[in-house]
DNA sequence: TCGCCGTTGTGAATCGTTTCAACTCTGCCG
DNA sequence: CGGCAGAGTTGAAACGATTCACAACGGCGA
């Protein structure tokens, strides 16, 4: 049934040795020969078994990508970056899906390691710890993704929410705003747990300014809408003015909630909205909502070029820890009262 | 480095035999070695090598699921049912993105075939013919997703695209709207095409009913919102009722257009809008968008099940052609107008 | 004691590729 | 004409798990 190489050299006259020669080496044939082979192989529909060429090399030639949510946009374009950066350098991504499950993680770790993958890349779950220690220990190179991590021993790349959440709860204060609302949660999740910790900071500098939290279950559309409900009685009671949301789904959804029903509140008159991550819905937006944007594809690109370091590097070294600032994108929800058509 | 069977038979004292029985039908041994082997894998951190495994068995455990555009939750919902039943069947399913590129898919088939796959499911771009025949003759079953076929002999299930256009169709011109105005696009996109196609069924049988087609070029947010502005004075003009977009994101985009900006027309007062494919933010819209519902867990599900019969299946069998029945979501932007408070 | 049976364990062969030391040519120099 | 460099090719060993024909063992009835 399967074709193999032996098939091939007995086609073309050659022997095995041959044959993976012009496979992998071409110029260290004679072009006749490379020729010959080249028919034989076209003739016999001959296809190599990656099986066996990793088992020989010890390794394969596949980089792993472990995700919390492959449908979150954010995720998408990191990948679309760390896809082209493991291309250039021959190497192939697949993109695995935790659900935010640390369970569902350690499944997808534990596979890949019988894989024998030549990295991992991985946006951990809290639980990560463990199996991360494991694949290291079994010399599988590791990158944490859009995560700052305490352990110098492991390499990351992330972007600064603490440095995000600032600078959006800035840009609110500076356009006049004092009542500001944080929508997110669960708290968990340090992304979450920084970008308040960052608006915070900024609080703290402005006098008479507050923020009240806003706690979802998760960051979804869905919640969003709900916590946009409870947003909009705070709003007509004049205990908000500003809302920063964790990220761009809560965002849409807020707005939503908040422009929808009778008597809708106007944004950005009544209530200015930040979001986080810059998705394309957020500049779609009925009100385009400004947000926080992240490096996407270069956090992707650049957890490649880590990985790629790691494999090199000396046992005990320390690893590098790329940290990237992120970048306000104004857009019409947080106009300033005065500037708007009332 | 690599801790292999034979390391672990000497430690625990057995035959490599032994702990490949151990590992594979652990019932067949006597439980004390049994023990004495787990215990062994445990001390040194043994995990199988899968390359190697594969190698001997002929074929990996792996299906392929390649689909046109990982970030449409259609598909994520696809890939999690798809997910769900292989998981029961002991095969782990890795997901491919062609981006609607023939040359993007033709690299994934490639690589996938000298993974020697247990089986692909494919949803097809235009010229993915050749790349699929060429599967079948290597014995990599194949299932079609999204697309009835007209070649008997490869399985598909598909979703009835024309009868879904004709739903949505028969439900405007039931609202009383006469105007129609169909907005998507390449046409070459076959679900594009069905669902137009379908419509028109709907438009050929109601006197004093028509249907403008304005193309899109691609089915995207940006592309709706485009188009939408030219909607939005087709609507003033009163050259149309009725919208009927060939998916979500463009009926989003539509939305978007026709709300915001000076002087909105009114949804559903002005204008009805129906989308396509039910997506999460389809219901949470500022008018929640009327959408026809795919069972998309349900096609990841059946995409399995055809995949395993496929293996069994004989040289010549005709195969299975699942066809679902879509489903209509009536919501807001479809109410008709006299039920509509001015 | 012998023969037989079932249970448990053995180890060599196998899968398809890559690698590498060794070999064969060819042509050329001295 | 012997020796030699270099290009081109060879073929056996190795990677790690699984398989399967067979061996070892203990128990049991005759």
């Amino acid at each position: 049934m399967a074709v193999s190489v032996r098939e091939v050299a007995q086609r073309a006259g050659v022997s095995v040795g041959t044959v993976s020669n012009v496979l992998n080496r071409p110029d260290q044939v004679k072009a006749t020969t490379v020729e010959r082979v080249r028919e034989a192989i076209a003739e016999l529909g001959y296809v190599p078994n990656a099986a066996a060429r990793q088992l020989r090399a010890g390794q394969s030639t596949t980089l792993a990508l472990v995700v919390l949510d492959v449908s979150n946009p954010f995720f998408t374009d990191v990948a679309r970056g760390a896809e082209a950066r493991a291309e250039e350098a021959g190497l192939t991504v697949t993109l695995a899906n935790s659900d935010e499950s640390g369970a569902r993680e350690r499944k997808h770790l534990e596979q890949f390691e019988t894989q024998r993958v030549a990295g991992v890349l991985l946006v951990p779950t809290a639980d990560a710890g463990d199996s991360v220690a494991r694949l290291r220990e079994h010399g599988i190179p590791v990158v944490l993704v859009d995560r700052s991590t305490a352990d110098a021993s492991v390499a990351s790349v992330a972007v600064d929410d603490v440095a995000g959440g600032r600078i959006a709860a800035e840009h609110l204060l500076e356009g006049g705003r004092r009542r500001l609302a944080f929508v997110g949660g669960p708290h968990s999740i340090h992304q979450v747990a920084d970008r308040y910790a960052g608006a915070d900071l900024a609080i703290a500098k402005v006098d008479g300014s507050s923020m009240v939290r806003l706690d979802t279950e998760a960051l979804t559309l869905e919640e969003g809408m709900r916590v946009g409900a409870q947003v909009r009685d705070m709003v007509r009671a004049g205990e908000v003015d500003a809302v920063f949301a964790a990220n761009d789904l809560l965002a849409i959804g807020v707005q939503q909630a908040l422009l929808s029903g009778p008597d809708p509140v106007s944004i950005p008159g009544d209530v200015a909205l930040v979001g986080y991550d810059d998705i394309s819905f957020a500049a779609a937006a009925v009100v385009p909502i400004t947000s926080v944007r992240q490096p996407r594809r270069a956090i992707g690109t650049t957890a490649v070029e880590l990985l790629l370091a790691e494999r090199e590097a000396a046992e005990g070294a320390t690893r590098d820890h790329v940290v990237f600032q992120p970048e306000l994108v104004v857009r019409a929800s947080t106009q300033t009262p005065s500037s708007q058509t009332v």
